[in-house]
DNA sequence: GTCTGTTTGAAACATACGTTTGAGATCCGG
DNA sequence: CCGGATCTCAAACGTATGTTTCAAACAGAC
């Protein structure tokens, strides 16, 4: 083996266990066992289990961040000015994705209910470090956002925002689907593409959606 | 205090706790704590913190379905063979929710975050155990849901079925959105209310979008 | 009041966790 | 081939967890 390695299989080992059994749930043991090294290894390299975590993040979010910016770019090249259209900025995240080196087979899916994870469990210290790490392309992805749905109060948007991100990191990370898509090793990118796919319309359509109407006072009488 | 409170005591600090914590981030030692009860008192009375969890959904859930069961009855007298929108369909789940009997002031809010948590954490025993227990209402759900889409795939379906629940279940248990509702402690109702009112024309237009084309052979050439 | 079944109480149990330790192995430039 | 730095290893540490134990308190029926 070329260099230290441990760093690697580590990492490898936690990605996947974090992503099949969450963070709090996945043990330092389990991960050194899977990956076949030393349990103080984690805190020698890492220093701690919430490092190790930023880690698994880092390690994939910041090219991707690098490959993010250069879809934006190209993105607003081509529509040189002109606001660009919902769709396709829904499509430069999918296709950025599909873009990325991939490390494994297993892909982005892996990734994708990590992220889930990290907005649902973790009492919020790692959305926080996410959220500053990768503040660049998360506030141009808002900008974009923002000028392709002009008709929408901020409030709507805030929480459109907020379903389209639940749909799509909830239904990655549901682990029966990573299940299916771990067990027929092959052609597991066109599954995640084919699901991606199949998502954009959907969140294209419930972000363009009429305006919500809120009826301040309604409210039900109880059932007799 | 008229008879054995203890047990309402502990479910009451447990639903409370893990709503905001978690389900393993929660010990029994927190809620019993909380509860001022001992901490025997829960595997006294649950037989172990697995079944204390299941009771706290249990407590809800069961006149939930009752209360569910009603108002998808309202619904299809209303409708009286034709078959009902999607749009109805989804506002009975709201609705149902609003007309359900408060425990208290946090009303269904706290009981949403668990909902969200019970698909996202937990490795799969709870959502069995959720899908088993409730599995009539439920299933009569989906039978509503299809016959208001007969456009679309089976698959496309099922796909913007995982979306809708993603979005739902992830809005919901969105920690930082709790902590909101619950900080302005006036209008919590009318807050977990308000979203829902914002979600359900975002699903349904989702779910309404037009078939998905898929490009069977589509691939993006790596970058340069 | 006394007895019987139910509920509470403080303490202990066994286990699992993240982390630390210190000695040994391994590597690599000199 | 040596010597200092880097890394690995088995073992232990302290703490927290879910669960169990068993005696004490309590309840209502007779």
């Amino acid at each position: 083996m070329a260099q230290s390695d441990t760093v690697d299989r580590i990492l490898d080992a936690a990605e996947e266990l974090f992503a099949e059994r969450g963070f709090s749930e996945t043990s330092l043991r389990m991960i050194t066992g899977k990956a076949k090294v030393n349990l103080a290894a984690v805190n020698y390299h890492f220093g701690s289990k919430n490092a190790l975590i930023q880690a698994v993040f880092a390690r994939f979010l910041t090219p991707f961040s690098v490959t993010l910016g250069k879809s934006f770019d190209d993105l607003e090249a081509r529509n040189a000015g002109r606001r660009p259209e919902l769709q396709d900025i829904l499509a430069v995240l999918t296709e950025s994705a599909a873009r990325m080196p991939q490390r494994s087979d297993k892909g982005i899916s892996i990734f994708m209910r990590l992220l889930g994870l990290a907005y649902t469990q973790s009492q919020g210290h790692l959305r926080k470090f996410l959220e500053q790490e990768y503040s660049e392309p998360f506030g141009r992805f808002m900008r974009l956002l923002k000028e392709a749905t002009p008709q929408l109060s901020a409030v709507d948007r805030y929480w459109r925002i907020q379903f389209m991100l639940g749909a799509t990191a909830f239904t990655m990370s549901s682990s029966d689907a990573l299940r299916d898509i771990l067990q027929n090793k092959l052609g597991v990118e066109t599954s995640v593409q084919e699901i991606a796919a199949r998502l954009v319309p959907f969140l294209a359509a419930g972000m363009q959606a009429e305006q919500t109407l809120l009826v301040p006072g309604q409210r039900k009488a109880p059932v007799a």
